[in-house]
Parts: structure tokens; sequence; C-alpha cells
DNA sequence: GTGGATGAG
DNA sequence: CGCTCATCCAC
């Protein structure tokens, strides 16, 4: 197996490295790279994070029941456990381990259940003993505070972009708010020296040494420090490294890690969750670098502590690289770490698993192209499931536990409309499997009626039943249906102007829109992307940036409604935008006038312009969507919406037989 | 549209 | 390797 070389560098020293395969992680950085308003995947400057939740089901049942943090807390579903706050991990308890275990290991133990859906309960409660024969789990209280951390996030950093990536996790670019900041400290990088021969393209000057200390782990560029078990503080590493040169995107770094420091502290203090953090240049290696120290904890991966990092790294900890595709390559070479999957050439890995490995290839040598980009729907799909204990036997017993899924669909739907009113589900599907047999579904179109009701999808779901159930089985309880698994779910959620008239009932005509597609906005667009744009521009003081498109909000002379400190109605579709209640929580508890006011005032405000900022480009989205053509026909924007970020290599042959290469671990079960 | 598979946690 | 949830693809 030959190495096939890469092609010829770009720009960049790679001489500073021995490693040719990673040879772009110290490239030259220039004035036109400062300017660029815009930092996509191969801006030298990226810095990209990722954040996520310490024990997050635990924490949130902590902050729930006010108890301190301190206290072991384990959560509960049925017979096992889900999650283990790190205080009772001390105990040795962990996952998945059964509750009676645990509290042997920890007399004090706190278990909490999960919330339930009880028979004929309109919402979700924590039951003394729910029972799994007729409760249902419910998870609303974890998806409820991770909109709320992620919105937090989101205000922290309004010319950041952060992506949901699971209900604990998020990634942040920090890209620009870094570039904004480094003009800011170091304001002679926003201008070629006057002399300079290459104008724009002259490199920047050496950059200053900074320090990181308090900032989180710096992950050393020495791997033999890597696995050491005691603390390598951040001053011990500088001590070791003190002179190892650092770069402008050191500096970069250390300037996100503190932006993150500063947001994980605040959703500390106002939500009361602990998370951990890595920072680096790119999605995949933020995602390595959260994980090196877990608790309450950020690290720092530096450029050049890439390959260090990277190749003792066991790759099926590399996220997709987890299951079967990272196992059959673990098999067909019968290595394990990242570097020992290095002397495989691109050829070579693509003869064997096709095309795509380009994407392995690049990830095993820290490169990853995907951005960080804020889903525009919350998510294209609910689904309410519940495994039966006791099994079904009677058709006429489905009806009650379709009620209770309904509720729980109802109740998420209704949640999610309030905060993005026009969301609408295209389809309403049932799954049931009986025994041994393969799983049967049916769907139908989601009629969305102007209010959903736990009565209206019931009826809905009852119709699937009766389809399911009513057909392939003779279901009047004589035959022995015995039905072990229901799931209901609502398919294909979008954004739509016809929903949003739906819910609403205002049929009002549209006023032209204030705002029209700019010309300077490049390539195809969603009306979600053009939003994310548009706001990005108007927010930020970038230099490039066309002022012109500044768009300014006054409260008092205001054509969009009438507004108070907290809320504003909004004349076109007559709502009430509110700030979260929070403000006006901490508002009652600070004292009119003092520095803390003032601060607190500046806070409202920014807040209250994003929220403006933001439902006018609802609107705008609105109406571009209107425009492309709407609500249900796959119109181009509409399937853009739909596309989402996945990092996989999406490789669809249409071979009738066997898939080729890494498609199949993909899509088919591999044969024999 | 229906049924299956994968993956994360 | 229990349970729940989301997403994608082939047919």
């Amino acid at each position: 197996m030959n190495i096939i070389p890469r092609s010829p560098s770009k720009k960049g020293k790679l001489k500073a490295f021995s490693n040719a395969d990673y040879d772009d992680l110290n490239p030259t950085i220039t004035y036109r790279h400062m300017q660029s308003p815009t930092i996509g995947p191969k801006h030298p400057l990226r810095v990209v994070a990722l954040c996520d939740c310490n024990a997050f089901y635990a924490n949130c049942e902590q902050v729930r029941l006010g108890i301190d943090p301190e206290t072991p807390l384990v959560v509960l579903q049925w017979g096992m456990l889900i999650a283990v706050n790190y205080p009772a991990r001390k105990f040795g308890i962990f996952r998945m381990d059964k509750p009676s275990d645990a509290l042997k290991r920890c007399p004090e133990l706190m278990v909490v259940h999960v919330a339930t859906y009880a028979p004929g309960e309109p919402e979700a409660k924590y039951w003394e003993k729910p029972d799994i024969k007729t409760h249902k789990i419910s998870l609303d209280l974890y998806r409820r505070e991770s909109i709320k951390i992620h919105t937090m996030f989101k205000e922290l950093l309004p010319t950041g972009e952060v992506e949901k990536a699971s209900i604990d996790e998020a990634f942040i670019d920090f890209s620009i708010p870094v570039r904004d900041t480094l003009l800011k400290r170091y304001p002679y990088l926003a201008q070629p020296p006057v002399n300079a021969p290459n104008g724009l393209d002259t490199p920047l000057p050496p950059p200053p040494k900074v320090s990181c200390v308090g900032l989180g782990n710096l992950i050393p560029i020495d791997p033999s420090k890597l696995d050491t078990e005691k603390e390598v503080t951040t001053e011990l590493v500088e001590d070791i490294e003190k002179n190892e040169p650092m770069t402008w995107h050191d500096v970069g770094l250390i300037i996100a890690a503190e932006l993150m420091a500063d947001m994980r502290k605040e959703v500390h203090k106002t939500l009361g969750y602990l998370t951990s953090a890595g920072i680096a240049r790119n999605k995949f290696l933020s995602k390595l670098a959260a994980s090196y120290r877990k608790f309450n904890t950020q690290n720092i991966l530096r450029n050049s502590a890439i390959p260090g990092f990277l190749k003792p790294m066991p790759f099926q900890k590399i996220r997709f690289l987890g299951g079967k595709l990272g196992k059959a390559i673990a098999g067909e070479y019968d290595v394990s770490t990242v570097g020992d999957l290095l002397i495989i050439g691109l050829d070579e890995m693509q003869n064997k698993f096709g095309e795509c490995s380009i994407w392995v290839y690049e990830i095993l040598r820290g490169i990853d192209r995907s951005e960080v980009k804020e889903k525009s729907v919350i998510n294209k799909s609910m689904n309410a499931a519940k495994n039966l204990p006791k099994p079904i036997t009677k058709f006429s017993e489905g009806p009650h536990w379709l009620r209770m899924l309904a509720a729980e669909l109802t109740i998420r739907l209704n949640e999610a409309r309030e905060t993005t009113p026009g969301l609408w589900p295209r389809t309403l599907g049932l799954h049931a499997r009986q025994g041994w047999n393969p799983l049967r579904s049916k769907q139908q179109p989601f009629p969305s009626p102007r209010v959903v009701t736990v009565d209206f999808m019931t009826d809905e779901a009852t119709k699937l039943w009766k389809e399911i159930v009513g057909k392939d089985v003779l279901w009047d309880g004589k035959k022995g249906m015995k039905v072990t698994n229901l799931s209901l779910s609502l398919t294909g959620i979008s954004w739509t102007e016809e929903g949003q008239k739906g819910i609403k009932g205002f049929f009002h005509e549209p006023t032209a829109s204030r705002r029209v597609v700019s010309e300077g906005i490049a390539g195809p667009s969603t009306p979600f992307n053009v939003r994310k744009q548009k706001r990005k521009r108007s927010l930020s003081s970038t230099p490039g940036v066309n002022d012109k498109e500044i768009i300014t909000y006054n409260v008092d002379d205001d054509e969009q409604g009438t507004s108070t400190a907290y809320s504003f109605v909004c004349t076109r579709c007559r709502q009430t935008i509110s700030l979260p209640a929070r403000f006006k929580e901490q508002a009652a508890e600070i004292e009119t006038g003092s520095d803390l006011f003032l601060d607190f005032e500046e806070m409202r405000q920014n807040a209250f312009t994003n929220i403006r900022v933001e439902h006018d480009d609802y609107h705008f989205a609105q109406d571009l969507a209107h425009r492309y053509g709407t609500a249900n026909a796959a119109s181009p924007s509409k399937r853009s919406i739909a596309i989402p970020t996945s990092l996989r290599p999406a490789k669809k042959k249409k071979t009738q037989k066997e898939p080729e290469g890494i498609a199949k671990f993909f899509i088919k079960k591999t044969k024999a």
C-alpha cells in the first residue's frame, strides 16, 4: 500500500512540522484573511468549539429539585440508570447500572425517576412509583432545558454561529467574534503597513505571547504528556512549552476560550448547568478536544498539538467511526489508532471503501470542512414510542396508548410552535410491532387544524391503528393480537406560511417586505441561510461590510407595533414577542440606577434588538418562502431547508445488489 | 409511502 | 445491548 502524496501544499510552511500528513497546520495568515467578510471552513483563522453538558439529565433533575449539586444523584428510567452525576461517579456508579447496585455503593444516593405520562394525565409528572406497564417516559424537561441553554448561547454570542448538535451539545463557531476581538485588541492587524510590498497579501507580523492561564487545559504538543493521569496544569504545560512559537491562530483559540468560558459561566450562574468544552480549528477536533478532560473544564487544541493528540487516538472514538464503518476499517487493516491508519494511502482506502473515503482520509489528518450551521427548524420529526411490557392483545386497548403518545406529541408540537409559529408536520405515522413479526407502519397526511389537541391527534392516530392492525390481523381479540411496540410520529416538520395562517387564523395581506434579497449574497439561497447571513451582517461591525445593510430599530418610533421594555406586538402578525421570562425576573432583583442595573439595561436592550431583528427576519423568510413557492410543494427552497448538515459522505450508489465501498456501511447490513 | 438500518447516548 | 429518539435510504 503506497502512500499517496497529497497535492502540493498551497500556502504554509510545512517545514515547521515534520509529519507530511499534517502539512496545513501552520498556514501563513495575511491581512487579506483579516478582512474577508466571512470565515469559511478553509479560513486559517477558523475557531470552533463544542460545548456539552456534564451528566445533563442528572443536572436537570438537580436543578429542578433545587438540591445541592454535590449530592450524588442518578436518573432512573425504569430499571436502569440513564444519567449519573459526577458526585455519584466517585462511588463507582455508572450509566446502565441497576439502582440496587448503585444504592449499595452509595446508600445516600438520590435516585430520581424520569417524568412519565400516566394514563389519563394530560402532562408528564414525577410519580412515586411509575408503572412501566401503564406509563410512558417523558424527556420533555431535558428538551426544554436544552433549548434554554441553546438560546442563551445565541444571545451571548450574537455574531457567532451556534448549532445544536444533540440534546446536550452545541457546536459554536467563534471565528467572527474572535476576528473582531483580534482587530479590537491588535488594531494594527486591520491594514497592512503602507510600505508593505505585497499589500493585503503581506503576512501578519509575529503574534504576541498570550497567556491562557485560567482558560482551560492546553492540550500539550508532546504526546507523551497526554495520557498522564495527574492533572497537567496550564502553567505546567506553559512552562514545558514556553519556547514553542505561538501563532495567530493560537491567539484566536485563546480568545475563543475566554468567550467560551464566559458563556459557560453564565449558563452555570443563570441556569445551573455545568458544561465542558473543546476548542479547536474545526468541529470534529473540537468534539475530540472536549472529551480530553470532561468535567467542568475546557480544553484548547492548538494546531501544533493536533498530530500528537490525534495519532494515538483510537479512531473508533471519532464521530461516525464508532459503528460498523469503524469496525470494518479496524478489521480490514487490523489497527486501532489514527496513527496506524495514516500509512494507508487515499487510493488504497478508496479502492477498499469507495470514493467517499476521502472524508475519513481527511479526518485522520485533522481536516473537517463541515460548517457550523444553525438548524433552521428544530427537528424534522418528532416521535413518541413505547415498548409494551404488557402487550396489547385487544384492538380496543390501542387507543389508550395512542392517546398517551398523542398527548406527548401534541405538547411537543404546540411547544415548538410557541417559539416558531407556523411549524407544520406533513405526515402522521404509526408504527406497531407484533411479537416477532416485522414492524408495520402506516402514515397519512397530517391535517393541520388551527389548534392541535390531544383528542384530534388521538383520533387521527386511531385511524392508522385501524389500518395497521385491522388489515393484517384479525383484530377483534380472538386471534390473539400481541402488539409489543408502538410508536407515533410526526414527520416532515417544516415551517410554512400556510401553517402560520392555520395557527393564527389571520389572513391579512402581507405587506411588502421592507427587505429584498441582497444582490451581494452569492449562491443559491434558502430563506434561512439568507436570513442568517443578513443577520450576521446587520449585527456585526465587520470591516468591509456594507454599512447600508445595518438595520436599526427605534423602540419609540416604531413602525412594527407597540413596545414595552420586555415585549412588543408585531403589527403584521399581531403576535406578542417577548424576551425570555428571566429578564423580568432578573430586573425585579436589581436596584434601579445601580451599576448592575446599567449593565442589565444594556443587556436587555441588546436582547430586545435581537428578538426584534429575529422576528423581522422571520417575516422576511416567510415572504421569501412565499415567493419561491410555498407550503407543501417541495420547492427548491423548502428542499434546502430540509438538507441536514450531515458529516456523512452520503454516497448513494444506485447499485442493485451490493452497494460499493463505504456506502454499504451506511446503508445495508453487510453480507457474510 | 413503507420498512429497515444506523448511530448516539 | 436496555430504552428512546432522530435520520436516512432502498424498495
